[in-house]
RNA sequence: GGUCCCAUCGUCUAGUGGUUAGGACGCCGGCCUCUCACGUCGGUAACAGGGGUUCGAAUCCCCUUGGGACCA
């Protein structure tokens, strides 16, 4: 058997949007499981709507996914001069026909056909016609089968047998002689030696033009598989109303490639009761025999869960790494190491669903400009919370050893003196240190904040609480 | 409107004639506990409806309903 080849081919009308995205990781996938080629081809053929911003996002959004393709990109329009010899090849063995009549006299016919109740397709006035009128301008059209049926092999949808009677005589060079899009396809699937398409369901009703298309080119006709869409929670089709849906918006909201691509592997296929896939396992079990035939709906929350999982299971060091550019972000200064940064994500890790919020919960290690919450204040940073707040204070700052244990002993011996639980005491430095009443756990965040940072915050909760407010950010 | 596709918990899904219909997210509750998370244990919740076929249908067939896509 020959070696596979599949193909994902974005126009670059906008960004690469999930279901995109997930069109590409399947057609990846099954061609990294058979050992064979993933090709990337831009149709770029309405020059109007393409742009160059959209193409260099589809690619970065494609390289962020790690979907890495082993040929192209193409772009379609450089190609024109080949979709132009297949439709000359077509006319001169009277496979397609040049068609006179103009778009006032198509459309007057389409209403008239509505009108009678009847089809709305062409009628084909020049399928036959022995009389070219001399220097007109005209289209060309592929000429379908008048009857029998075409039937489309899906590998996900089944046999689905359609009726060539329903099938159109369409368009395949406009008048300005430029290609379209269902010609374009099928030069450009047989030329590249494409020979399983892996796309969207909403090509299926094209399928049986193109397969006839096929033929009558002498082309192979390759093997198709049709996903089915991806839809909002209205169950339309998925789009911009529906919140993110660009893949570099997921990017900057702080997900991870592989929670991204785990997530969409897992919408629309499974394998068994398994959630969690490294890169290597989806490869190494992906079928086309596994992906189910019903729309699937988006499921934020599940998204974010996985997410979430890949920021737990990640090594700090390198969890440290990705983050950084989304501390840079939020305009903090950056010039911790990467030894003490490792350390901070540490804590935050099990507790951060995003990168962005791990930024977020992180406020109080990057920077001394923390604000104590008002009701935070009030329920532990009161008169009588002075005494505690001491207590851990002196022990801390007579500390030799500022690490975890360290701390814990200063914390253990305060409580013991204080004839109270460790929750008593470590809340009001907890919302002495960080602001709030939820952090990670009390030792380690001084731990991490390193004990001069700790005693000053201390001092200045102190002084909140003796009335002399928060003005002057003491240093000790 | 025509053609085509689809239908298991709210969502993603397992299931391919015989299961107490399983898992995951979410949600609810217990445990753990210095707060919050994490973790862990348990709970909530589904075969769209109606006909067949069969000893037996979530599973096969038909119809209805609902949703989606394409063409205009």
């Amino acid at each position: 058997m020959s070696q596979v080849r599949t193909r994902f081919p974005p126009s670059p009308t906008g960004f690469l949007h999930i279901g995109g995205a997930r069109t590409a990781l399947f057609n990846y996938l099954f061609a990294r499981h058979h050992g064979g080629r993933f090709v990337l081809r831009i149709e770029d053929t309405d020059r109007e709507r393409s742009t160059e911003e959209s193409v260099t996002a589809i690619l970065d959004s494609l390289r962020w996914l790690g979907l890495e393709w082993d040929e192209g990109p193409f772009f379609q329009s450089q190609r024109t001069d080949l979709y132009r010899a297949d439709a000359e090849r077509l006319l001169s063995q009277g496979k397609a026909y040049r068609c006179y009549c103009s778009h006032e006299e198509l459309e007057s016919r389409r209403q008239v056909a509505l009108k009678s109740g009847h089809k709305p397709m062409y009628d084909r006035t020049c399928r036959n016609r022995n009389d070219p009128p001399a220097g007109r301008p005209f289209a060309v059209r592929f000429k379908a089968h008048i009857d029998g049926e075409t039937i489309v092999a899906d590998q996900v949808k089944g046999h689905v047998v359609f009726d060539n009677r329903e099938l159109d005589d369409l368009i395949i060079m406009r008048s300005d002689d430029t290609p379209t899009y269902n010609f374009c396809v099928v030069v450009d699937d047989a030329l590249m030696e494409i020979n399983h398409i892996i796309r969207g369901d909403d090509h299926l009703a094209n399928t049986p033009k193109q397969i006839q298309m096929y033929r009558a080119l002498d082309y192979p006709v390759p093997a198709f598989a049709h996903i089915p869409l991806i839809l909002g929670p209205d169950r339309t089709r998925l789009s911009k109303r529906h919140g993110a849906t660009s893949v570099l918006a997921y990017h900057e909201m702080g997900y991870l490639p592989d929670a991204l691509v785990n997530y969409l592997a897992r919408l629309g296929w499974a394998h068994g009761d398994q959630e969690i896939f490294t890169r290597q396992e989806l490869i190494e079990k992906f079928s086309l025999e596994n992906v189910g035939k019903a729309a699937g709906i988006y499921n934020a929350e599940k998204a974010e869960w996985l997410n979430a999982h890949y920021i737990k299971g990640m090594p700090a060091g390198e969890l440290a790494r990705v983050v950084k550019p989304y501390i840079a972000a939020k305009g903090y200064d950056l010039q911790q190491s990467n030894e003490w940064l490792e350390k901070m994500v540490k804590t935050l890790q099990e507790r951060a669903k995003t990168l962005v919020e791990l930024v977020e919960m992180a406020h109080f290690y990057l920077s001394d400009n923390i604000t104590i919450d008002p009701n935070a204040a009030a329920k532990h940073l009161k008169p009588e919370s002075t005494h505690v707040l001491r207590s851990v204070r002196e022990r801390l700052a007579a500390a030799s050893n500022w690490d975890h244990d360290g701390i814990k002993a200063c914390f253990d011996a305060a409580t013991a003196d204080l004839g109270l639980g460790l929750g008593k005491v470590a809340q009001p430095v907890r919302v002495a240190i960080t602001g709030g009443t939820v952090s990670p756990g009390i030792f380690e965040i001084l731990d991490v904040l390193g004990k001069q940072r700790s005693l000053t915050r201390l001092d200045h909760a102190l002084a909140t609480i003796a009335g002399n407010g928060p003005a002057s950010p003491a240093t000790t």
